[in-house]
DNA sequence: GTACAAGTTAGAGCGTACTCTAAGTCAAAT
DNA sequence: ATTTGACTTAGAGTACGCTCTAACTTGTAC
């Protein structure tokens, strides 16, 4: 089995992830992460579930989730398990904006096909003059 | 026939198009909208084209085009025909970005479904339990 | 022992896209 | 005549999400 590295460092993680070390260390200042165990020179450590709930929070980020709302949101995974329902219903309203923005964007896609298609189609016409 | 108004107050086209006044004036001070026609009191007097290009570029701000870009797009249109093919790319770059950004949401959304289902069975549970 | 690489912190700075303010104009209503 | 309301302008201010800087620490290589 190709077992990945237990711990990785920060530049590690900005690799694997795509967010450099000044964001990850963002992140965790402001409450998005808890407080990544630190190895004995004082360097971030990040393990497996280090690196998930990074996915996890990259993938609400890149989906235009506020920094503000998942801040509530890490701070109700913190309070456990008395929060489950909350959290389900901050997840569904992403939902609901995700399941809007799907539809402009299709609809946007569709205004773009039309528009490119005009475009060719006049530069044909062009050349066909000249 | 519900004929629409042949031209509109800046207030109007508050109501119309969702965008405000001020960003109504933003947009054209940008130069992402040609001069507005003004009528004799100095008020600006939207027209059907006018209208017509509001909501391609509110369209096109609602799916993350930058102002950037929609200045350069703009730009383009003012100069005229020569400049299709340059437009026709510009949108098609749009396309792109937009077809990535559907991937993106709908394994999203796959996501927040499957975690939604799982906060749903923890909250059943919890119910049997107590 | 000193240079280097890779981290650390607190805090400042920046780009984007609005959004608002202040002061003024103008026509219609009172 | 003056008040009201809907506009106008130039320019200042704001919210957000990073992104960078400066000064420092620590372990390893030479």
């Amino acid at each position: 089995m190709a077992e990945t590295k237990q711990h990785l460092t920060i530049s590690e993680v900005e690799e694997q992830t795509g967010l450099s070390a000044h964001t990850l260390r963002y992140y965790e200042r402001i409450g998005l992460m808890a407080p990544i165990t630190k190895g004995l020179r004082g360097h971030r450590r990040y393990d497996k579930d280090d690196l998930g709930w990074i996915t996890l929070i990259k993938r609400l980020r890149s989906t235009d989730m506020s920094i503000k709302e998942m801040q509530h949101f890490a701070e109700l995974v913190r309070q456990g398990d008395a929060t489950i329902s909350e959290r389900r219903k901050l997840l569904e309203k992403h939902q609901i904006e995700l399941q809007q923005k799907l539809v402009d964007i299709e609809e946007t896609l569709s205004l773009l096909d039309h528009k490119v298609t005009t475009y060719r189609n006049m530069e044909k016409d062009s050349k066909v003059k000249s």
